[in-house]
DNA sequence: TAATATAGGTTCTAAAATGGAACTTATCAA
DNA sequence: TTGATAAGTTCCATTTTAGAACCTATATTA
């Protein structure tokens, strides 16, 4: 299979690494998320040639993550802002940043500690559910078929 | 900058991407989490090349996230499983699915759904933080250097 | 006003990664 | 003993990427 087919799987994880899961895609999403925006900076900071930065930001775009928003008076030159979608991306950094952070340390301890606005302390973000509140470590779910599934087999969609 | 360099960033996300961050590597790991441990059966899931395969087990087994073990008495045929580092990248692929779920979806809805083996109940798993227990959004958390970073500013390595 | 710098690209070429198919070696099952 | 299956490896054509040079428009400086 081409990778460019991964998107057909009827999987959430597939269709979304389809879009962000290539090479460079997540470190200029991590950058937006540092506030950077012009093109320039995002080069300089990744050190990405500029066709390849070119390539993913136009794609970024199309995908809605990003949106390209003028800032000079001629109309000609663009920053790339996260979109809502491109925020949503948020506990995805910060889960490849957790699991970083604890593997492949270089036994300095964390390159970045992060203070929740609201409580004011510094905290460790963790996954937990959303009923009970217990935090999820893997195997802790027990998946079942859900809609995207079962609509399509309803409808005589085969599997 | 090469792709194999991105692991300098003194970056725990650009650290965990040059690892796992390129096509393929979290689909197998995916297969990994349901319980897919041979060779071909990674090969009839993914569509991948045997080729490409064999190049991502080998590299995720040297980075200690699969281990190869023996699983017939010749000892010559291997099943690929999970280490601790390996199942902790649960909320990585977790987040990831909720993504596709709410931005992917193709109007049928979530592919799989979760429950939540301690409650019993549906769950959609969040980002919380661990002091107040509050869901975590996009720009909740202030980003500070940590000891990986000024540590080293400390010794002198200059930033 | 001319020259230079900067931003945001595009075009070109060589090198690296990928996809597809064929081949290998060893076990297993009929 | 024949064929099927498992787990790869080797080879080659195609695609993607890295690096450098080039382009165009505005902004700054001399």
């Amino acid at each position: 299979m081409r990778w460019e087919e991964v998107d057909s799987q009827i999987c959430s994880m597939a269709r979304g690494l389809a879009i962000f899961g290539d090479r460079w895609t997540l470190l200029i999403i991590r950058d937006c998320f540092r506030r950077m925006r012009r093109f320039s900076d995002f080069q300089k900071s990744l050190g990405i040639t500029k066709h390849r930065l070119s390539d993913r930001l136009t794609r970024l775009v199309e995908e809605g993550i990003l949106t390209k928003v003028p800032y000079d008076a001629s109309g000609k030159r663009f920053e790339y802002r996260l979109t809502e979608k491109g925020l949503d991306l948020y506990p995805v950094l910060m889960s490849v940043v957790q699991w970083g952070d604890k593997w492949v340390d270089d036994d300095d301890g964390a390159p970045v500690i992060y203070t929740h606005k609201l409580c004011g302390k510094h905290t460790q973000p963790c996954y937990t559910c959303d009923c009970c509140g217990e935090e999820i470590h893997a195997r802790d779910l027990e998946p079942e078929a859900g809609p995207g599934v079962t609509k399509k087999i309803a409808r005589g969609e085969a599997l």
